[in-house]
DNA sequence: TATAATTTAAAACAACTGTTTAATACAATC
DNA sequence: GATTGTATTAAACAGTTGTTTTAAATTATA
């Protein structure tokens, strides 16, 4: 019997469906691509889920619900941890994440499409999954920050850290054409995620103290 | 007379293909739309460039080179000036690029998309106009790093740089939905330059220190 | 002005798209 | 075993796509 028939047949689709709106995003994936691989008639698509857009908004909320039980952040979230550690966790975490090349890639690619094309699934993404990273975030590098409160500057001080992660997923096709050694493998990764770490903990470490003696 | 009619044919069908493209990335685009838009018959098109796919590349190095003409940087490449200052320049100047709404953010976004979602012209694009945008940047920041000159550190510090402007443009929707005010005008993107300049100076600095105290 | 080359135009082409239909196969229930 | 509800299939549908054809209009050249 063959791998494909023990599975039933919708999850099928939708681990299958996660993976070619991946690749070719949602306007240019085709149900019938999906339907090949997934080794389903086409008619299947429209009979299990109601239209293209309907398997693809299911795709993605099963891609984060996947996504989120295999790259668990319970140590992130103890609050007991130093901040500076948790940062350095946070990042690492979140870096993984995103270059993830096993089946878990295709999910973080999903959502950057999304983030860059937008289709009208985004407000829930939004919502549901990226606004409680930032808060997340923003909880751990306050202290850090110590004095300063103004939240403008707290915002940029968030996007400074996640654009150089962001960096790695949306401009992976440069990375991979230049420099192709600093995500070679694991171990390479989490060097670039300590770099981001260190980098950023100096930036924010010595604001807060500029702040203090702007004070004083 | 019509304004459309003014222009040169082909003029007219470039300058709307960089609108269209632009909007709707390449495969979702079609000849159709452009042509109706550039007021001229479908058959134009590979009457004058080949295929779509020469239109694009065409208006791909045409955004290039007329993005290029109106954000110059002549300053930026002054080597008399301090590398700090340099360094402040390039990243005000790359942001305002990437921001720009007016008709010139269509490069850019043209660009992204092409980084994002790339097609046979990502080469090319790559050798003419990133890689000199990041040898530049790696001219500025050598100085500031002094004694570093491990290639991979120095690759991830101008990642960490490239990141956090890039994000802007990558991430905007995100940005749009959760931080307008955060590039509201041109003074707001013009901060948002100083902190990202700030924010990577002290970096910068402070890990050269760090190379320097552990080599004495 | 007559001839040649270039540009525009409408229509057709073949391939592909998401979706629907209608018929069949299968499974469970009585 | 007949009947019902579900699952699967192949075929057709209607619309769109990039491209090509063929003919007419325009412009340049002699």
């Amino acid at each position: 019997m063959l791998k494909t028939t023990i599975e039933p047949v919708i999850d099928r689709i939708l681990h299958v469906a996660i993976e070619v709106f991946a690749e070719h995003g949602f306007r240019d994936t085709t149900i019938r691509e999906i339907c090949k691989r997934a080794n389903v008639n086409v008619a299947s698509i429209n009979y299990y889920f109601r239209s293209k857009e309907a398997l693809y908004t299911q795709a993605l909320s099963f891609a984060f619900h996947e996504a989120n039980q295999l790259y668990p952040q319970d140590s992130i979230l103890n609050k007991a941890l130093p901040p500076e550690q948790r940062l350095s966790l946070f990042i690492d975490n979140f870096l993984h994440k995103l270059l993830d090349n096993s089946h878990l890639g295709l999910h973080s690619k999903l959502i950057t499409r999304e983030i860059t094309d937008p289709t009208n699934a985004l407000n829930g993404i939004i919502a549901t999954a990226i606004a409680p990273q930032i808060a997340l975030l923003q909880e751990i590098i306050q202290p850090i920050l110590g004095n300063i409160t103004n939240t403008t500057i707290v915002h940029r001080c968030l996007l400074s850290i996640f654009g150089q992660c962001l960096l790695f997923k949306h401009s992976r096709s440069i990375i991979d054409h230049l420099y192709p050694e600093l995500i070679a493998d694991d171990l390479a990764i989490k060097a670039c995620a300590e770099h981001i770490a260190q980098f950023s903990l100096i930036a924010l470490t010595q604001l807060a103290q500029q702040q203090n003696n702007s004070i004083s």
